[in-house]
DNA sequence: ACGAGTGTTGCAGTGCATGCAACACGCCTG
DNA sequence: CAGGCGTGTTGCATGCACTGCAACACTCGT
């Protein structure tokens, strides 16, 4: 809507792929280089970028700073925490919190199997909206126009011979999601891997976010993962429950 | 340089702090609704805004996925990762990754304890620079005028009786931290947490990140902390040497 | 039903972003 | 050392795109 603000943001992405000179930046916006220099001293100046030594622009500090901000304001996912790694305690499997925005489903929360490390290394990454358990959950929970456009607009890459193949299975798998209230994903990523997922729902009953539990094949089988179901389900709802306030917290 | 962008970019920041409406925006920019809504409207569609569900804007998803990208794409964070697993493997303590970028220090990585009793820090998050032994390698490889002239723009918050009170005596700090080529927080930053921590160098000889191992009080004196400080320095110098080409990596 | 509080849209004026051209570098190459 | 690139940088005139205004839609309370 705004041609200059447009530009400017459209450097982002492209430097995210890799440090990039004025030239590389202003030909790539299909502006003059006086125009990208400018735009680049206001990114610079508000941290967004970077100049490294040689010259080259890359993604500044500040926006690590930012997304981190942003991240400790989401609310579902400070007090989901403390629940996820108890869930994580419990199974040892890896466990997963995840929401949905503008077409996407993105993890905000994770705690590793084998130790609670590197919290953040894959967060933020766009999850395999068409298969992982979790973002069926968030799909299914969608008004039915915005599902069945969503559903018609995406790719349905064959991660392996169990992905999902196109709109109308995924559709289908949606409404039995909907209706069952959980939702797996069964090698349909990875081979080897497997999930489990519950929604996290708000006092309006809408899914808020979902939490899954992870596991490959060599830990435990399919069979013994869904023996986990009921646990993972319980946190859910616990989770739930504190962030309708039916649980208040110690504040607010 | 172009206040278009400029406003908008103050948005941000603005965002971080928590969901904001509207008005809000428009009277923190000083500028008119409508403008406001043509700004929002902008980073919107870039994905850096979001709109929840009762009509308030936050920070949106695609700021994690670029924050995501642009970490994957530091070589040091890559190279060191390795490093610093295994010498969290045979300390157990905290391990933290940090760079200097346009005055100010960041953790880039970290390796969490395996110890119950765990500091608070967050990867992308500032961290204290004039106490954390991290920064104070970083900041005393600068070159002499721009050392001194950060030191005396900088606040001294004195976060413990330990802190380092003002610039004079930081900058005596950082050529102590110079000479010796490793550096400790004792209690600077949080009473019962110490660190020690060694720098990372290219091939020039320039510290390009920093290490450091964390730990509190309860679990080892300060003294012990001290002990490592072989350790820490040989994981360090391997990171160096991986990073300059000393050790060549598979590819490159 | 009404008013107060939102967010939204068309429109005219002009401030501001734009592209151009000229300049200032550093870096090869002859 | 001159000369040729390939960079990044700066002033300036032009006109477009951004701005603020005012009127409009809309959802709330009470």
């Amino acid at each position: 809507m705004s041609q200059t603000v447009d530009r400017a943001l459209s450097i982002l992405p492209l430097l995210a792929e890799g440090p990039a000179d004025l030239g590389q930046v202003a030909d790539r916006l299909g502006v003059h280089k006086s125009t990208a220099l400018r735009l680049l001293r206001t990114l610079h100046e508000h941290g967004l970028v970077y100049r490294q030594s040689d010259q080259r622009y890359r993604l500044g500090a500040r926006l690590f700073a930012l997304a981190q901000e942003a991240m400790e304001n989401l609310d579902v996912r400070e007090i989901a925490h403390s629940h996820l790694v108890r869930l994580n305690e419990q199974c040892g499997h890896t466990v997963h919190l995840a929401v949905y925005e503008e077409n996407e489903v993105l993890y905000i929360d994770k705690v590793e199997s084998r130790y609670p490390v590197r919290m953040y290394s894959r967060i933020g990454k766009p999850v395999a909206i068409t298969v992982a358990a979790v973002a069926k959950l968030l799909l299914a929970d969608l008004p039915e126009h915005e599902r069945r456009a969503l559903a018609e607009k995406l790719d349905y890459p064959m991660y392996t011979s169990r992905s999902t193949p196109g709109p109308a299975a995924f559709l289908r798998e949606l409404e039995k999601v909907r209706e069952q209230g959980w939702a797996t994903d069964l090698g349909g990523h990875e081979e080897s891997i497997n999930c489990v997922a519950a929604p996290v729902r708000g006092a309006d009953g809408r899914v808020v976010a979902a939490m899954s539990v992870s596991a490959p094949n060599v830990v435990v089988t399919a069979d013994e993962l869904l023996t986990l179901l009921p646990l993972v389900r319980r946190t859910a709802d616990a989770i739930s429950g504190e962030y309708s306030g039916r649980t208040p917290a110690e504040l607010q």
